[in-house]
DNA sequence: CTGAAAGCGCTTACAG
DNA sequence: CTGAAAGCGCTTACAG
């Protein structure tokens, strides 16, 4: 076992107070009481216990990031900053990955390792509004997503029905006339796959364009095999779209990959476009155009509303923020190589 | 606050102890007391102090993961697995960056959180082996990666030599002759591409090829950018390459990218092979061939050693063990498309 | 089967 | 500036 504060009195001759005093860089500590304690200390090799600390604290400097996988390139760039925030206001972060299954979002929401985090950030895709607002665990939490909006929680996120009409418009405004959607879900599906269909149908809509059912065929997940074999069914369809506007960038960079097996030229024979700006799309052929969302501002509010909620701010109405967004123009859809 | 199990104690009338039997599942407790307590817990909403439960009890069931970043598709890919196999262990993980940099690597090994973590799994890049041996923190620890062997703590790694060494003699066997390498470091680099380079050596060497300086110039970073450039330079030799072993699947997937930016066709003109597999190679175009690594078996062998040093072989000697690999031969060096 | 009590290692009023 | 002591919430021998 290592030593303790009191081994560390012991060793000095003073009492646990003063080397508390000193370990904690208190600053009335007389120079030679210092120096006596900071050789008893360096001569233990004395480690805090944390744990300990942390009780009588009653905080621990711990929150956790619940995402639905920490291998989907928009999640890690996502996490990353997270834990970069965190970082800089002294914490460290717990991950817990839910897969997006309801149960294990549940087991997140319900206060795994209660008062051992002092703050939860959630990215839920199954859960609905109603539980979240029925939970019992009041660790703060801030939501990130498009699940649940005015919700028991501070939210962040970026404006998807915008975001997706930025993308689609983009297409029209290249002189496209028939462009398809990758993603769509059921209705009752993701809320980011219904916003980011909004955001589409608006745009068609504002562009005069009709909505061709065929065009929009729902889709399982977001992954990259699922816009390979979407864009395959659409490029084999009597009229095959000229552009595709792909809910994420993972089916962009498949659908980019089933052009290629059957031999359609991206953006030539159909353009397309995606959102999360995950740096794959940034090297891929043909670079991919998307929508860029602010990962580090998200990250950066996040870290700043749970903070507020930690330090005691915790009957302030839920906040409902939106970050930025942009698109980048590449090659998917004729702009031009990266330099 | 919340309730205490004294708190529960004083409204079920009974002890403290029986209020901890119940919620620890304690097996001898009559149904009638079970019952009490158990509505007692409810309508308090009790829930367990982790802090408190972890200092009487000595562990946190926290395990620290150290990797250099986790927005690095091969880093979170072994973090999901790590975060899989610790969960079935009961052990949630604990993410840190340390972006390769030794001052944070050394922060890791001095031992942030003393005594919350139960143990520790990093992946260093900058610390070399005295240092690791000289660490006085006593947190039980597992490497991973290149950059220390017969070290002072468990090990484990594929035999990157054996690796590069297949990699390279793919090649060869498809014909190519003039194989360049991409990752190079200078000698006092990372051992990881120090390793890589011996085993392509070796495999030149047993091909009876001969080692073309020209064809095995320095690079800085194993990311995709310099990738682009260093194919790009290798392709505007006076005699260029007919092949390239990428150090890793990134510099291979830039390879690729910059092979198409000044008209080579891959693996026509150039084959491409990299290491890693992840998951962007199987869906590029063309795909990427690679070694894959045995990423779960490298998570699952980690936790192993962990589990057992946590448990209190805290003497036995380091191990040393090697990780499954396989090479996955796709369209970047003639394979067939992915099905 | 259940209770009273000690103690994990720390921080923090309270004295002096 | 420093000390003695209480207490954070839990688990665990030790009794009974």
């Amino acid at each position: 076992m290592g030593a303790s504060l009191r081994d560390v009195a012991l060793r000095a001759g003073v009492s646990v107070k003063t080397v508390s005093n000193v370990v904690n860089g208190y600053e009335h500590v007389t120079p030679t009481t210092r120096s006596k304690v900071e050789a008893a200390l360096k001569e233990l090799n004395y480690r805090p216990n944390l744990s300990a600390r942390n009780l009588r604290r009653g905080k621990s400097g711990i929150i956790a990031l619940a995402l639905p996988e920490l291998d989907s390139p928009y999640f890690a760039e996502l996490a990353r900053s997270v834990i970069r925030a965190a970082e800089e206001r002294g914490y460290t972060v717990l991950i817990d990955q839910t897969d997006g299954r309801l149960e294990r979002e549940r087991h997140v929401l319900a206060g795994i390792r209660p008062q051992l985090v002092d703050g939860l950030i959630v990215s839920p895709l199954s859960v609905g509004r109603e539980e979240l607002a029925a939970r019992t665990d009041n660790t703060p939490m801030v939501l990130l997503g498009e699940t649940v909006f005015e919700g028991p929680a501070d939210h962040v996120a970026i404006d998807n029905v915008a975001a997706a009409g930025i993308a689609t418009e983009h297409l029209v405004a290249l002189g496209r006339r028939r462009i398809a959607a990758i993603g769509v879900q059921p209705p009752d599906g993701q809320g980011t796959a219904r916003l980011r269909l909004q955001g589409y149908l608006d745009a068609l809509s504002t562009a005069g364009l009709p909505v061709d059912e065929d065009l929009i065929q729902q889709g399982a997940t977001f992954h990259r095999a699922d816009g390979i074999q979407a864009v395959k069914d659409l490029l084999s369809l009597p009229e095959p779209p000229d552009a595709v506007f792909c809910f994420n960038d993972l089916l962009a960079l498949g659908a980019i990959r089933g052009a290629y097996e059957i031999g359609a030229r991206v953006p030539d024979d159909i353009a397309i476009v995606g959102i999360d700006d995950i740096e794959d799309g940034r090297f891929s052929t043909p670079t991919l155009t998307t929508i860029s969302p602010d990962k580090e501002q998200i990250a950066r509010l996040s870290l700043e509303f749970l903070q507020s909620r930690i330090d005691g701010d915790r009957d302030a109405p839920p906040r409902e923020v939106q970050a930025d967004f942009r698109l980048m123009e590449r090659e998917s859809t004729g702009g031009r190589t990266a330099e």
